[in-house]
DNA sequence: GTAATGTCTTTTATCGTGAAAAAACATTTT
DNA sequence: AAAATGTTTTTTCACGATAAAAGACATTAC
């Protein structure tokens, strides 16, 4: 099985859901970058939907004609990136515990375990790496360093630096830049789950991403905004291992965020330090009680 | 042929040194720790050297029989990694001109091109990407951003960030810390240099390298030290590719460093800063004069 | 009994290969 | 002629295979 057509299978979904809508469909290359692939795989799909009888297609003429049923849809887990599989089955095992700092990463081992080739496994892990969680010993293992204290410690600090650094510069913005449209919009989102927080508490992580992402493009640094990265990816599998007052933190938190974008909204200077400084303080509060404080520190 | 034996050929030249010093060898894992590699390959080393009679070996009895000629050394070429031969011609190509931002990487011809199979190539693409001077576009080519001034002004203002703190931290470190021990051998080597700088000035870059990464270790930050893989890797190159003023700038900056290391020695956190701030500002000159106002800035 | 050597097994590094997907080129349609 | 469709070529992605190198186990020497 040298390569899964999983693109084509996502795209196919997409494009399903595109049918509801509309007719007929639009020209290939519209169709295209709609659903961002090629167009030989937008081909692909229009021949499948042929086939399974939803559309006609003769040149220029996609006629829809039937709605898609559920059992159109190709199943959910055909549509992952090897890479999403292999990071979920990674995180799974490095978060279900009995994963020590120090302990070996074995490359072949990790593949046959996921059931995908070993170069996938090594693209994977030299990605990874970037994350400060696992180090390669030359010609040899790979090491994992552990999700620790010291990792949270040491991702905050860096992550403090460059939010309060961000938001300076996002202040400092002229009034004419769009980022101030787009500070609006996430306002409003913002005061919509905090009056549903009850039943939608679970959005928010989704939205503080959002959140956090526009601040620190107006670093205008790809290192500051590559660096968001990780910490999106951090927060990312803490959400879904942290459900300990959940509803509760995040209430908390779209109170701070409310109050962090009224600071960006005044520009002054020492308004916006100062909420920025309260929420990534209570931000580092929360990661930080979830790691157990008896977790093994990392080995030299 | 499936991997190249350069690390057996790079030991085995470093091996070839120790042979003047002494009369017999030590024990096969001594040598493996002293040389950094596996008892396999110390065994193919000793086998080699038996065959070409520097060496009678038996058992525990490695008895040295001539001094090695320079004919039994492999050529330099056939000890490097395939990563370091990637990288080379990589930056090669990407320095020598004709290297615009917003061009296309084209996996495939690179690896022609270099004469090695494509999964190197991309996993050396895939170790490079956290450089920030190239960009991975979802299942199609990767984007050269180029070595523009953005992107050095980028690198240099987190540069600065973090080297700022570590400072601020190296400063505050214990007395019994080693080091001070280490900051006063370095401090020496300093010394030595800029009483020879007129014919030593080449050398600097690698006692640049050495002194910045020990600040940056006193941050007790990975992302920090990590960080500096991507301001020597520049640095590197650069020094390399601008030899305008070598000399001069290189006699400025180990006078910068001296004072930075008596700043740093004096625990005064003013002076440390002042004297940090000063070499940081006139590092990033030397960085962005090297780089032409005219080159074309990266496409969105 | 500790530490070396000798032997065997496992893992890593790298390649060539083939299908999926993108991209380039040629032809037709509006 | 601009933009679509039709066709062909190229590139990316992922795999299994193989030699280099590491590592584990067994045996011998001190």
């Amino acid at each position: 099985m040298s390569k899964s057509n999983n693109v084509y299978k996502d795209a196919y979904n997409r494009c399903l859901r595109l049918l509801d809508e509309t007719r007929s469909l639009p020209s290939e290359p519209e169709l295209g970058t709609l659903l961002g692939v090629s167009r030989t795989t937008v081909r692909s799909i229009l021949a499948r939907m042929e086939e399974t009888g939803l559309i006609t297609w003769n040149k220029r003429a996609k006629t829809v004609l039937r709605e898609p049923r559920p059992d159109d849809f190709f199943p959910e887990e055909e549509t992952d990136t090897l890479a999403e599989i292999i990071e979920r089955s990674f995180m799974r095992r490095l978060l279900a515990g009995g994963a020590e700092a120090g302990m070996q990463i074995n490359e072949l081992e990790l593949a046959r375990e996921i059931g995908v080739g070993t170069t996938s496994v090594r693209e994977f892990l030299i990605r990874f790496s970037r994350f400060g969680l696992i180090e390669k010993r030359r010609n040899s293992h790979w090491v994992l360093k552990g999700f620790t204290r010291a990792f949270a410690l040491e991702l905050t600090e860096i992550r403090e630096m460059f939010e309060l650094r961000s938001a300076a510069a996002f202040a400092a913005l002229p009034q004419d830049s769009t980022v101030w449209v787009d500070l609006d919009r996430l306002e409003d989102e913002h005061r919509l789950l905090a009056r549903e927080i009850a039943t939608r508490f679970n959005e928010f992580s989704e939205l503080d991403e959002r959140f956090h992402r526009l601040i620190h493009r107006a670093s205008r640094n790809r290192f500051i905004v590559d660096f968001y990265d990780v910490i999106a990816m951090i927060f990312h599998y803490h959400y879904q291992w942290n459900k300990a007052q959940e509803r509760e933190r995040n209430e908390v938190a779209v109170g701070e965020h409310l109050a962090y974008i009224e600071a960006l909204k005044s520009r002054d200077l020492g308004k916006v330090d100062a909420a920025c400084r309260k929420h990534l303080k209570s931000a580092r509060h929360t990661l930080l009680t979830s790691i157990p404080e008896n977790r093994p520190l990392q080995k030299s």
